[in-house]
DNA sequence: TGTTTATGAATGAACG
DNA sequence: CGTTCATTCATAAACA
């Protein structure tokens, strides 16, 4: 059995027509349980490496200090032997961007020279980043914001009208934010990966076989996602 | 479990959907990118157990354990040969890219805004396309295009002692590079887990996450979990 | 069917 | 600020 994918009965407008997916409840808990199981699994393997970093933090001590980034012993030892690269161009992790997207959507659009510093400072907790990266991100996020709204212009048939929020706005961040995770997490260390494990890690999946007793609390939680679909 | 696939209507409020959901790309695509971010924070996670165990092999104790239990991965359990049948990403037809190559030998090597609209329009007729992906067709072809170029262009030998440096590492300036290694560092991370189709295998849960544990998946083949729904 | 290549897309940075 | 370039990722297509 396959996916249906049927193209909305609509006046074959030039924008081409709206393509959705077509799911039965049965799937979605399908879904559901999948993503239960990565987070289930995530948890317990923080709360594992919380326990014997706990013991070996006895015996090592403090991680080094590397710059502006912190590398735990773990992630030294696992660096060692293997290429150190700088990378070529600075990508937010996924905590920084959460921070930024927030702010953004405060409206505020103006990131002042003040502004600019404080954001800068309070990002720079979770990673390397200059006054530049947090000047070039607004001055992207805004254009490309324009752009997209410029081009959803013409007449969409969003399917829904219930949001008071741009649904294409928040699907948009929500990518984002995963697909930095995704592609650049490697990089992050592990501070920054158990927080990204609280981040990700609040948006749990009720299923069935998984009693975690987690809700979906943020809006922008998958679970908030999947009940407005 | 036999999947239920109803028609769907224009309009997912409007279809009486008692017994399904309706997703769009996007939303399919929030889901896809969300499954991966658990994917890629488990794979971290076990790479430090691994290192960890590694350096100090007596700290694997009780319960803790990860590497010798099997269990099925989300494959067997789900996979029934359902199959998500979307195209993920927009790829020319014969005569659109006919078409596009016309243009761009015209050299006139930016359309512009308006002229993208045009060429969308004209392509259209020919297959579904939107502005976007003319606008990055051109975007792609001038720099692939000027890419090799400068490849079959021995001229800029400056070589520094570097053992087998890429075509495109040599375009970048030093400038570009004392600024990034100034921005970022030295950045010591998981930089095989980002380029190499690693193996998460190996690395099994025993517990409550036995039978629905995952092995052996890479993000890439993480995300095809969805595909074989 | 698994691996490699070609290429659509995303995005940080730079330019005018 | 809008536009363009450069780089990288992920995947469709091609290949073996």
């Amino acid at each position: 059995m396959e996916w249906q994918i049927e193209e909305q009965e609509q006046s074959p407008n030039a924008n081409g027509g709206l393509y959705v997916k077509v799911m039965t409840d049965e799937q979605m808990e399908v879904l559901r349980q999948q993503i239960s199981v990565y987070a289930t699994i995530c948890e317990q393997l923080v709360e594992m490496h919380k326990a014997i970093t706990a013991q070996q933090d006895l015996a090592v001590g403090v991680g080094l200090r590397l710059g502006n980034s912190y590398c735990d012993p773990l992630m030294v030892s696992c660096g060692s032997g293997h290429k150190i690269t700088a990378r070529q161009r600075w990508t937010p992790t996924a905590v920084q961007l959460e921070i930024l997207e927030r702010i953004f959507e405060q409206g505020n659009g103006t990131p002042s020279k003040q502004k600019i510093k404080e954001i800068t400072t309070e990002l720079g907790q979770h990673g390397h980043i200059s006054e530049t990266n947090v000047y070039n991100w607004f001055q992207n996020r805004r254009a490309r914001s324009k752009r997209k709204q410029i081009a959803s212009e013409p007449n969409i048939i969003v399917e829904s009208e219930q949001e008071s929020e741009s649904p294409k706005e928040k699907s948009l961040s929500l990518e984002k934010r995963a697909r930095d995770a995704y592609l650049h997490g490697p990089d992050i260390g592990f501070e920054q990966l158990a927080t990204s494990k609280m981040e990700f890690g609040g948006c749990y999946f009720q299923g069935e076989l998984q009693d975690m007793g987690l809700g979906g609390q943020s809006p922008n939680s998958l679970i908030a996602l999947l009940d407005s679909i």
